[in-house]
DNA sequence: ATGTAATAACTGGTTAACCAGTTTGGGTTG
DNA sequence: CAACCCAAACTGGTTAACCAGTTATTACAT
């Protein structure tokens, strides 16, 4: 665990603490200057680790009291910072993987649950993505607007949370590779409206089925371009 | 849009410029000590909202060069943006609906991919859920390694991330509540077991049905707590 | 010995000054 | 006039001092 990242490894040290010396959960650990010297390390250092652990629900920071452990009990706890040191570097299968479940499930509901202005909305989204292929541009963004649009319908706004954060991994993790505009796109517009109609007609598991191929034909696209492009000087 | 948060109203306005002036994707915009100023704020919350934006992926921010918007072209970082400012104050239903999702395809992948050791894993968290039900201590804990344990399994380390950050904004929204430790842990116990031994025989269907059951019932439990809990004082 | 009030120590939050690189533009030199 | 070089003006990163509010302690009056 040679973590080069100050902030992950104060995390590390932060949960050997948790490990040796007995915190119960809701107790309150040491202030961030004590941290700071205990680690031997700047109290900005140890700030950004704390506000770290908060954000994925580790610690709660009380300002002007003090730094509490949260409510989980200790095992739990342990296994939670370590999923969170783990979370960097993302293989990009997993991330399509987890991305077509999210998304199937966003288009079930949205057949299931989207009010008429969802609706318009998805299909605007879908006539710019048709107009941006007539016009031969870059497609990307009506792309990404249209399967925005339709996690809006669903009305969870969890789910859409979740893909907020997985699309711009898969955008970095991607951008690399172009895209045949021709005949790929071609296809991403069938699919595109094969989902657009099972979602209008509020048929759940056509919307999901026809999510699923696209978001299938959707990965088997992006692995060919990126077995051509490593071919490229 | 009142937004109280001095790093959202920043964000927000980060928003706004990037509407107003042609700012192109790839392109620097001003420095945060040009923000500061233009906003009539000072640098340490430019700074935080800057890294939030950077965390979703709208900026890049390069040490000792600048601040560069990311390749995704204007309207789409638009959504992206509006999106990141409605993220706060989740619904527990959309919680508790989009981590149903989350852990029934979990279950099925374990029963698809999961290793000897991840089922001996799976195996150790459920005999320690049943120990502490036979010692009617509080189970919460060994109820989440359990899960922990099963998505560890599915091999997917997105779908890990994911989970991880939804369940304990659950327990936040839940923490509330007590469960009934009698019959309710009763219940989950034979539920837990059903999803074990699905995984363990590679039953990806059973699995998952038997997940989502149990999230199901799980589901319903914690409303009629809630809703019990809602006439005390 | 006890209750209370004043105070000192400590909390996280915030700000401003400082740091080491990078870029840029003007002045100098061929 | 062009090429180069060096210094000044930037960039984000980091640190340390300061702030307002909380808590624990201490001293004093009862």
């Amino acid at each position: 665990m040679n973590n080069s990242d100050p902030v992950d490894s104060i995390i590390h040290e932060i949960q050997e603490l948790l490990r040796n010396e007995t915190f119960q959960p809701g107790m309150r650990i040491p202030s961030e200057r004590v941290l700071a010297e205990r680690f031997n390390t700047t109290r900005g250092y140890v700030r950004k680790a704390l506000q770290k652990l908060e954000f994925y629900g580790v610690l709660e920071i009380r300002p002007q009291k003090g730094i509490y452990i949260s409510a989980i009990r200790p095992m739990a706890l342990d296994a939670l910072i370590t999923n969170i040191l783990n979370f960097d570097a993302f293989d990009l299968g997993d991330l399509m993987e987890a991305r077509t479940n999210l998304e199937v499930f966003s288009a079930r509901l949205a057949a299931l649950r989207g009010t008429e202005e969802d609706h318009r909305r998805i299909q605007d989204a879908h006539a710019a993505f048709e107009k941006a292929f007539e016009d031969s541009r870059y497609t990307l963004e009506e792309d990404h607007l249209f399967h925005l649009a339709i996690v809006k319908a669903s009305g969870n706004k969890v789910l859409q949370s979740l893909i907020t954060q997985i699309t711009p991994e898969i955008i970095a993790v991607n951008k690399h590779f172009k895209e045949d505009p021709d005949k790929v796109l071609k296809n991403s517009l069938k699919e595109h409206k094969r989902i657009l109609n099972a979602i209008l007609r509020g048929d759940a598991a056509a919307a999901a089925t026809a999510m699923e191929q696209h978001m299938d034909a959707s990965r088997e696209r992006r692995l060919d371009t990126s077995s051509e492009g490593e071919t490229t000087p």
